[in-house]
DNA sequence: GTTAGCACTCATTAAAGTAGAGTGCTAATA
DNA sequence: TATTAGCACTCTACTTTAATGAGTGCTAAC
């Protein structure tokens, strides 16, 4: 059996409607709301032959049809028409251009999460593959230096570093000059033992001091690896029955605490060809905690290789159109946000 | 009528009991419990006398009896015995000392979440009473300036600053030098406008630069007044009946995201006399999201007058004795941590 | 002052009945 | 052949009723 015309239609009002109410709809409630002046009867049928085909399921027997994942999947695939969405607020906080990268996410997810009433999460860009811009080291007091390492994009990590010896004004100076002669430019990658070992010998007496240095520099510049993960609208679970129940709430509330698991979910998910945007329905969701739901995802590059991901995460029943939508507006702000200059 | 030893008793075994069980006890239960030996019908007019002093309410005719807000007061005041108790991997990780604050503190709540089984959090010391260590200002690239700002207690703050006008070493170096000559060793209140006028009139023609610098750095001064706050353990509150239920979850989850109203309820502390441990109960809570909840706050002391704090938030019947001797210990080995040195 | 005993209350649970939404199937219709 | 009216059937959700039992308050006896 295949899909023609007419069951399509019946398929997306099916949808369209469990969308807006989240209770199964029976043949009749289709019969009226859609235009193919179809008897109940007559969708009943065609409804039987939309479950054997696995896009709709019953709950129970006399019960109405609500989407399978397939079901979604095929909306979402061929269905949906996900129109930019204008987003208030958002405008105006991004034309501001918060000069805190950090700030300026934890305005997005906020803003999202109001926006479209769901959760949201959303990764600081990643910068283990970017450059060395800028290496600052500073003496604070007689035995702690302070290293501040700036990363192309103008990320910007600081570390404190205790060092025995006390290092006078002139050899700062060095130390400072031999750092961001050699290293600056390089990618971690690049920073391998041999230069290191060339740069202690350069460093001198000093050699112990540039070691360390270097140790926290690689150290400081890996560390996002654990990378930031910003979140709002948890409570926004809460809204949607199917996910309220204790048992899910649990589940989730869970996930989203562990920013790490949140971290590789965003994370893996696939850039998504053209449009730079992933839907993962239910039971696709690699994560157990997540399989009551629906993710969305979005890759924005703020440029220079520095990509972050923006994730939405509702009911199965989620708002697919206005969720897509909402995110394909932001990630092309956020896309021409830096890179315009 | 007062309370006497012997209603102190029964007073205690209903509470412990209800700790345990989270069921109304009875007479009979109390009966067996203690070692009063007295029948059940004894206890019954006991416990009609508790009740009438309001230590005490019945859910419901032919129920047994919970503890009120009074009840668990007069228990944490002066029934409870909080010894102080180790908390595993608390020790090992302290011992280490992680140079990131941000890191310890991260690991203190999720440890305690751990072992308490409560929701958790904490703030970072606050620094806004504190003076300025170091300056640092360096460029980056032409047209930016990186100032890094270290506090008393080495909390560093970092922060670009666009400038227009392309600024030489020399400059830089003259820069510098007045910045740390003319504001190190202050508090923040103590920059005010004369001072920053004096300022940009020595800094000559780079008066602009400064007076930016100066803006930024008074900003990233009093920025951590939106002071961080970690959580963990959020999800520990479904493990409580009187918690889990959709509109109590709700409340508290919101509260456990919005960091602000955390940080106001964790700061507004007293410190709580000698022990610095204070016990809020139910009603006595003043955030009305945090009503059916009980919170145990303990402050801790870096030295140097930073001073940050933990709390713990789970319902009215949480163990007090273990989480006041939880909180005990851990605060002893954060004041101890820095100030030794 | 303490306790045994008893009537009473009320939440909780189970069982039984009712209503209604929706289905699948059949036979009639266009 | 496709569509539809009609009807019996199913199953959930809700309401009602009854049974259970934990726990109380009160009284009278010890």
């Amino acid at each position: 059996m295949e899909m023609d015309e007419r069951k399509t239609k019946i398929l997306q009002a099916i949808i369209r409607n469990y969308l807006e109410t989240g209770e199964p709809v029976g043949s009749r409630t289709i019969s009226k709301y859609t235009d193919l002046n179809l008897s109940s009867a007559t969708i009943r049928n065609e409804m039987a032959d939309l479950e054997e085909m696995g896009y709709i399921v019953q709950p129970h027997t006399s019960a109405g049809r609500i989407p399978s994942d397939k079901g979604y999947r095929f909306y979402v695939d061929t269905l949906m028409e996900a129109k930019e969405r204008e987003v208030a607020d958002m405008k105006d906080m991004l034309l501001e251009r918060q000069d805190r990268l950090e700030d300026m996410l934890k305005s997005v997810v906020k803003i999202l999460a109001k926006d479209t009433q769901y959760a949201t999460m959303i990764t600081a860009p990643m910068t283990h593959l970017n450059k060395l811009k800028f290496i600052q080291l500073s003496r604070v007091d007689s035995n702690h230096l302070l290293a501040v390492v700036v990363i192309e994009g103008n990320m910007i990590r600081n570390r404190m570093i205790e060092v025995s010896e006390e290092i006078d004004d002139e050899t700062m100076l060095k130390l400072n000059m031999l750092l961001n002669t050699q290293l600056n430019g390089l990618a971690i990658e690049e920073i391998n033992l041999s230069m290191v070992a060339k740069l202690k010998q350069q460093a001198g007496i000093h050699s112990g001091v540039i070691g360390d240095v270097i140790d926290e520099v690689v150290e400081t510049l890996s560390e996002d690896k654990d990378l930031e993960v910003y979140t709002s609208g948890t409570n926004n679970i809460f809204k949607y029955p199917e996910l309220a129940d204790n048992e899910s709430a649990r589940k989730l509330i869970t996930a989203f605490e562990e920013k790490e698991v949140l971290g590789d979910i965003i994370q893996n998910s696939e850039p998504g060809e053209e449009t730079g945007i992933q839907v993962y329905i239910g039971g696709e969701n690699a994560n157990t905690n997540m399989q009551d739901c629906s993710v969305v995802t979005a890759t924005y590059d703020l440029g220079d290789g520095m990509k972050g991901t923006i994730g939405i995460v509702g009911p199965r029943r989620m708002d697919y159109d206005k969720v897509v939508g909402t995110l394909k507006s932001i990630k092309t702000k956020l896309d021409d946000l830096y890179r315009k200059e």
